[in-house]
DNA sequence: ACCCGCAGGTATATCGATTAACCAACGTCG
DNA sequence: CGACGTTGGTTAATCGATATACCTGCGGGT
């Protein structure tokens, strides 16, 4: 019974290759239209709701394809329609050795809950950088194999929608305010809202030296983030204790922190751009000797379900990811003429409180 | 040039629906064809590489896709050779509340490393529950969606091997230790040499209440590391501090943790399943008002890149889910006919030891 | 009695590529 | 000189479903 394990490197042994041919093969239309005694056409019309066709011959027309377990091959209908009823998500991930962020967990679970009861599949890919995933989406449309696209982290002057609508593909943008246009934005409207929410907590707490850590510049909400930090800070007088750009690796959010720890006047309070560099903010925080928040208070953004177990609980912005997505999801749908209800994605982000934030420590 | 934002809510708004019928359209093999002065027969085999065509043309003809933009359609192809360069891969996530498990991200990383590159795409998919796993298969078999699945987390009794060789699908099964059959198992060997490596390291630094937080019973490597914890102690004449089963889930580590260090004789060392669950743990530990590693010491499963970034760096079994997904990838691929490099997963779960493990404390 | 309209289906072309079968030149050899 | 193998293609059937155009009764109006 023991199956020889093939060890020969180099080429795949051919041997042990799945049998397509074996059985009776899956049902196709006809079989479906024999088994109700009506052609083909009728089939597919009492499937698809469409045509003239008698209740009863429908009702007969169901059970057979029930019965023999049949439903219509993507594929052709693909072909035929011109609807693969499949979307693309693509991430694009730094480098390959660290995982995806998962923030995308979220927006995926949030497609997912949209997508899947309206039959679509979502085509996941990862790409190293801006050039490859443009590459891929031209392959994609050129294949056919994709109705419409998700795209993510948009950029202050993003290539992509242009190169979506001159492929017509449909296609949303996350994370940009345009919300009208030929690729629509979806996200949550005042984007600096959270920020400045943040803010407030931390001065409220007496915070007086805060620091912003930006994420990379090119991307739309790291200058309307930043914008807003910077002016409620000017609105009670103030200014950043510090800004500094990083590329959104946990390298950086290292780096970036023990730098601004370092600084002759120390921050007491750190804002980051999302939870995962906030985790590795307060890890090199605490790794420097200071407590949180008892030292310096640490606030992140995207509210991630990872920040409720860590011991500080990080405070964090909501930004509703998976609502965003299943924002996003609709809205793609409806421009792939999906007939869904519409997505209005009310609420602003919102500052969630936890216990990485705290007063301001005594005296400098 | 403003857009009318749609605001009435219901139904998704008729207008807006993106023209696909605009522009010259794409171009087909016919196109093609005629550019390079051909038959369509010749471009395919051109394309394919079949047939018997002069070096000559077949570089007329590529040129001439080239010139066009043209890519062989998907549907057209999947239809006419009932293969469609698609896999799946489905994840069961308990309750929509929770993200995925970034133990997934890792996952999907690995699979895509080796897809990607031979123009396969993932199918990404969230169910519930086991049930809406099986029925999901059964649907993108049906329709004819898929070349192949990746089965994540094997289960002792687990259906789907007998569910997906009965659709004749190709699939892998991760966490399984059988090799061969129909759905070969894939994994590092040696299921629970990580877990005795763990042990070994905590007897060394002095632990003798060494508590062990285990997966859900229904799970194969739950089991398999169970036994090797318990082997690993009964070697040293120790038995465990505790061993309790959970669900997987971050709150059951919490309560969990929680239970076990208010234990009489509290116990000086966890074990976790996961890293996500070792986070929980530690976090816990810590507000508890432990000192992580001085009272007690954490080790996770999995080396998830987070792990790298908290305070205390988590010890953890790396069992290197990327090249697993690798190699899923692989032995998928060949199953499905392709001709790939046969994946040897050699190596076995290795512990990395980072700073929440340490020397047990001095007095019980 | 005749024509019309309509309900309820059916026959067939089509989507874009693949592939088995076939065919036209063109030496080549007996 | 004619049968024949080769080379380098082409023709046409096919994958499975959809949609347009087309039938075929049948009841009703005149």
């Amino acid at each position: 019974m023991k199956v020889r394990r093939e060890d020969r490197p180099g080429e795949s042994a051919p041997g042990p290759v799945e049998e397509r041919s074996a059985g009776p093969g899956r049902p196709t239309i006809k079989a479906v239209a024999a088994a109700a005694g009506v052609s083909t056409a009728t089939v597919s019309q009492a499937v698809n709701g469409t045509g003239r066709i008698s209740e009863a011959t429908r009702r007969r027309v169901l059970a057979a394809a029930a019965e023999l377990g049949w439903s219509p091959s993507a594929p052709a209908t693909a072909l035929r329609r011109a609807r693969t009823r499949t979307i693309a998500l693509v991430v694009r991930r730094p480098t390959d050795v660290l995982g995806v962020d998962p923030h995308f967990s979220e927006l995926i679970t949030g497609l997912e809950g949209e997508l899947a009861p309206r039959g679509y599949g979502l085509l996941l890919h990862l790409v190293p950088g801006l050039a490859e995933e443009s590459a891929l989406y031209e392959r994609l449309v050129a294949e056919g194999r994709i109705d419409g696209a998700v795209l993510t982290e948009a950029r202050s002057d993003d290539p992509r929608p242009a190169l979506l609508q001159r492929l017509g593909l449909p296609a949303v943008l996350l994370g940009s305010p345009e919300r009208g246009g030929p690729v629509p934005g979806v996200g949550l409207g005042q984007q600096g809202a959270g920020v400045r929410e943040a803010v407030a907590h931390l001065l409220a707490l007496g915070h007086r030296r805060i620091a912003y850590v930006a994420g990379p510049a090119e991307l739309v909400h790291t200058g309307a983030r930043r914008t807003a930090f910077e002016q409620a800070l000017a609105e009670a007088g103030l200014r950043p204790a510090a800004v500094r750009h990083t590329d959104f690796t946990e390298e950086a959010a290292v780096t970036v922190t023990e730098e601004l720890l370092a600084l002759p006047d120390r921050p007491t309070a750190l804002v980051f751009p999302n939870d995962s560099m906030a985790v590795c903010g307060m890890g090199a925080a605490q790794r420097a000797g200071l407590r949180v928040p008892a030292d310096v208070s640490v606030v992140g953004y995207d509210n991630l379900p990872l920040g409720r177990w860590l011991h500080p609980r990080l405070s964090s912005v909501d930004q509703q990811v998976q609502r965003v997505g299943a924002a996003a999801a609709l809205t793609l749908l409806a421009r792939c003429g999906e007939h869904v209800p519409t997505a209005l994605l009310e609420g602003r982000p919102r500052l969630v409180v936890r216990e990485s934030t705290g007063p301001a420590p005594a005296a400098s």
